[in-house]
RNA sequence: GGGAGCAUAGCUCAGCUGGGAGAGCAUCUGCCUUACAAGCAGAGGGUCACAGGUUCGAGCCCUGUUGUUCCCACCA
């Protein structure tokens, strides 16, 4: 005996042995070969506040399976690991941390707070990158990078001052989404929409000279304090003498100018809208066509400013209490309605946004937008499945600037300078010495950072090294596929393809892999505050990564969100299982000295079934894993491994194993170990732990399956005729074992087989297979049988077999059974029948299909022939 | 308002360029057959949401309907 293996898989003393000798090994590293294709995915940057959760754990088995096929496939294959600052929510997590020692940002000062913040990168920021190694990832960890590490940096920088240097970088006074939380802007894509119960408040403007008022409804009264206009549609009649008039607004009493502008819809409420520009995006876009004042109301963190004493101080919502109070005072206020509307919040914190005027740096969008729309219209990317395409044009069609500057310390700061004494900017890749413009030295930094994703965005090639010509930068890139979920291609995808075309010249990925969200078991999002999070380590624990991993590649198709429940991750153990229970079973019947796997000698019907069987397998599973369809090459596996190799083929060798003819003996044991050896090959970018241990113990040459010679399917190995003589036998072995369980027949008892057949060759060779299969004492292959009137007959298509146990046969049921099955093969026929005698059909159909549907024809009527036979010589005995 | 996905067995889902309706889980029956009870052998169970159409042929393509989920827009 070769090797004693556990009767049950267990993971926990293979994966972690396993990742370490990959790791001693070096196999991740990307090594530069000369000559050969590349294959490179840089991995999307998780933040270093994160911790593993299943999202992660898909986007990165779908990686590692990707990568670990190339690198078997043959090519110099490359995955960048690494991972995001995070601004947000890192400064989130420090400013929480040191509330608790009672200290806020401004009294430590930005130096100070960075310390702080690198130290907390330095303790938790290599968390995440711990827990991927638990799946299997096969990153090179050699160059993980840091999206504010320096090469990062200079990239940022550079893309920075080119785009500024090109105009398409710019600093100006817009309205902005702001977080009064955060502190921060925040760009479009960063605000979530979101259903909230509100109410709508319905409120009286007066005109000054006092012809009555104008109605309008609100939901946010509160804003009224910055109203500087009142707005009507030109077209609508009802407001047409009000058009230029003045109102006198409420509780302030100032006046303000009736304006006409189409942005109002006529039919919607009363037709009139108060304007507030600096608190209204589409305000403020009305106040710049009538060159309204815009009136700040609001401090940063949303509190009434000091200019309304009578409010200052309050936040925004007790504000809008205080006012509607006076506005009913005052008489202003005609009602109250219940309103629902959405409500755009801050996807760090929830807190719903202040649209804000204030002076930020923006990334003028269309210039860069139009080149990544023809990319992919072109298809130099695609994406994977196409549909996603769509939601890319769509956000690129309709882009507005990026505002790209935040009010935090933590990030990469915008390389401007401003001069005390000119006033002018000097923006710089280095720092100044003096301001570009009049060589003042009283130049200043602008405080703020920019905006993570736009860090993100240069990802694939700042990794390589870019902007220098780095030896990596010029063999890597572009790289290939990017994996990532849908809701990541406004933020992320979209970014780095404009980015990559501008700075490179090229798109950075040919393939973008889409792949759904992760759900929990009722098909919830999985959130923490529902609580319903799975976590995968746990998951791991329980059941091993490579039943994790090969869960969440299976049945799924690409970009569709998939449930994660419990029993789904049970049946890949399971699967697993099975498989460590195969290989133990070669392994038992193995020598120390069996030979390398290879071709033997010698092969049997069964060993050239299983080996074409097998190349089928290896041609189905490239051609799904190259057209990325991951769920679809494992379901080909699991059904390999588990019916045709497991069920029928290892059951079928023992019969030689136990035999006592050397040679045959080790024909098939070459056959187990060079089919076993090489599915664990086409598995191994599943499930790469088990298929590792495995291998390792049979007979191998090399030193590690990750780096085998992928096997994509072999011509030789192509037995379309004993496929088909092999089909007859467990066809045939099937029927018997259905019968005999309808017939409530133990497998301990068993009988002789007499085969009535005109395939004597084939069943001849499937002799031996029916004792084991098949519960029989003895098999007699002949034309034709007499006296078996007393026997249970079976009938398929290639045989009629007798199995003699009178004591069984009911020649009424038996009657009954046959003409239902005459019936059924009758009913059959007359569909095959049908389509081959339709003109059109014949004509028009693919010549294999015709072919097809003659060959069930045959088989049908050589069925039908004996069951005739059989009712006939039935119905005389009764 | 615009766009997209989904609707197939009791449940969760596959089904790639139209030709066999499938898997896992669950259910039922019988098996500890020395690789595996995390297993083996069998069985039942589906008008492929509905209505039209194209085609020799539709779960698959086209049109419409219904239900459902998501994304975008945002009418104050």
């Amino acid at each position: 005996m070769r090797k004693e293996l556990e009767k049950q898989y267990n993971p926990k003393n293979v994966e972690d042995r396993i990742y370490k000798t990959w790791l001693d090994k070096n196999y991740f590293h990307a090594k530069r070969e000369a000559g050969k294709k590349t294959y490179t995915i840089v991995i999307p940057p998780p933040n270093i506040t994160g911790q593993l959760h299943m999202g992660h754990a898909l986007d990165n088995t779908l990686q590692d399976i990707l990568i670990r096929y190339h690198r078997m496939a043959g090519y110099d294959t490359l995955w960048v690991p690494g991972t995001d600052h995070a601004s947000i929510a890192t400064e989130a997590k420090i400013v929480e941390a040191m509330k608790k020692e009672g200290l806020t940002k401004e009294q430590i000062g930005r130096e100070k707070f960075l310390e702080r913040a690198w130290a907390w990168k330095k303790q938790y920021g290599g968390r995440i990158i711990e827990q991927l190694k638990k799946l299997g990832s096969s990153c090179d960890w050699e160059r993980e990078r840091f999206t504010l590490d320096e090469g990062c940096s200079k990239a940022v920088k550079e893309v920075f001052c080119n785009l500024y240097e090109k105009g398409l970088i710019y600093r100006g006074e817009r309205i902005i989404n702001w977080c009064p939380h955060c502190l921060t802007s925040i760009s479009d894509a960063e605000v979530e929409y979101e259903e909230q119960a509100g109410h709508f408040w319905h409120l009286r403007y007066p005109f000054k000279d006092g012809s009555g008022y104008l109605e309008l409804a609100t939901t946010r009264p509160e804003t009224l304090l910055g109203d500087t206009a009142v707005a009507v549609n030109p077209k609508d009649e009802r407001y047409r003498d009000a058009v230029g008039k003045t109102l006198i607004l409420p509780i302030v009493h100032r006046e303000i100018p009736v304006v006409a502008d189409d942005y109002v819809e006529m039919d919607f409420g009363t037709g009139v809208v108060k304007i507030t520009p600096a608190h209204d995006p589409n305000d403020f876009e009305v106040g710049l066509r009538h060159n309204l004042p815009v009136i700040n109301v609001l401090t940063p963190d949303a509190k009434i400013t000091d200019d309304y004493p009578a409010y200052a101080g309050m936040d925004r919502y007790e504000a809008r209490k205080a006012i509607v109070r006076d506005l009913e005072a005052e008489g202003a206020l005609v009602k109250v309605e219940e309103y629902s509307h959405n409500v755009g919040t801050c996807y760090r914190c929830g807190t719903t946004v202040e649209p804000r005027v204030s002076k930020q740096w923006f990334v003028k969008m269309k210039p860069l937008a139009g080149p990544a729309i023809d990319a992919v219209k072109r298809g130099d990317t695609k994406f994977v499945p196409q549909r996603f395409e769509k939601v890319y044009f769509h956000w690129l069609e309709n882009i507005r600037d990026w505002c790209i500057s935040r009010q935090l310390w933590w990030g990469h700061r915008i390389p401007a300078w401003y001069c005390a004494d000119c006033g002018e900017i000097t923006v710089s890749r280095t720092t100044p010495e003096a301001c570009a413009h009049c060589g003042s030295t009283h130049i200043e930094q602008d405080p703020d950072t920019l905006d993570t994703w736009f860090s993100s965005a240069l990802w694939p090639f700042s990794t390589l090294g870019w902007p220098d010509e780095t030896e990596d930068y010029k063999h890597y890139y572009p790289t290939n596929t990017l994996v990532t979920g849908y809701d990541i291609i406004p933020f992320w995808v979209m970014r780095m393809m404009f980015s990559g075309i501008e700075q490179t010249g090229q798109v950075p990925f040919d393939t973008v892999f889409i792949h759904g969200l992760v759900r929990d078991a009722q098909g919830r999002k999985m959130s923490k505050s529902l609580g319903n999070g799975i976590d995968p380590l746990e998951v791991i624990d329980k059941y091993g990564a490579d039943a994790l991993r090969f869960t969440l590649a299976t049945g799924n198709s690409p970009g569709n969100d998939m449930r994660f429940s419990d029993t789904r991750v049970e049946a890949s153990r399971n699967f697993a299982n099975k498989i460590w229970n195969a290989a133990r079973f070669i392994l038992m019947n193995l020598s120390d000295d069996e030979p390398a796997p290879h071709i033997p000698e010698g092969l049997a019907l069964e060993d050239k079934w299983v080996l074409s069987r097998f190349n089928t397998l290896a041609e189905g599973v490239t051609d799904a894993i190259e057209k990325y369809e991951l769920g679809m090459a494992v379901q080909k596996l699991y059904d390999f491994i588990w019916d045709v190799f497991c069920d029928w083929y290892i059951e079928i060798a023992k019969i030689r194993l136990n035999g006592s003819n050397e040679a045959a003996k080790q024909t098939v044991k070459a056959v187990l170990v060079y089919v076993m050896s090489n599915t664990l090959k086409l598995l191994h970018p599943f499930m790469p732990f088990i298929t590792e241990e495995i291998w390792q113990a049979l007979p191998h040459t090399g030193e590690s399956i990750m780096i085998s010679e992928w096997v994509a399917g072999n011509d030789a190995l192509r037995f379309t005729a004993e496929e088909e003589e092999m089909e007859r036998i467990m066809t045939a072995i099937k029927a018997v074992r259905n019968r005999r369980a309808e017939m409530n027949v133990a497998p301990s008892k068993k009988a002789k087989i007499f085969i009535e057949t005109a395939y004597g060759d084939t069943f001849e060779k499937g002799k031996v297979f029916f004792e084991r299969l098949a519960s029989a004492s003895e098999v007699e292959i002949g034309a034709k049988f007499d006296d078996m009137d007393d026997a249970v007959s079976i009938i398929t298509a290639s045989a009629r077999m007798y199995i003699p146990m009178a004591e069984l046969v009911d020649f009424k049921a038996e009657i009954a059974r046959l003409q239902k099955e005459k019936a059924g093969v009758e009913k059959e026929l007359a569909m095959v029948n049908g389509k081959l005698s339709n003109e059109n059909f014949v004509a028009k159909a693919p010549a294999a299909v015709v072919e097809g549907q003659r060959q069930s024809k045959a088989r049908l009527e050589e069925k039908l022939a004996l069951l005739t036979e059989s009712l006939q010589n039935l119905e005389k005995r009764v």
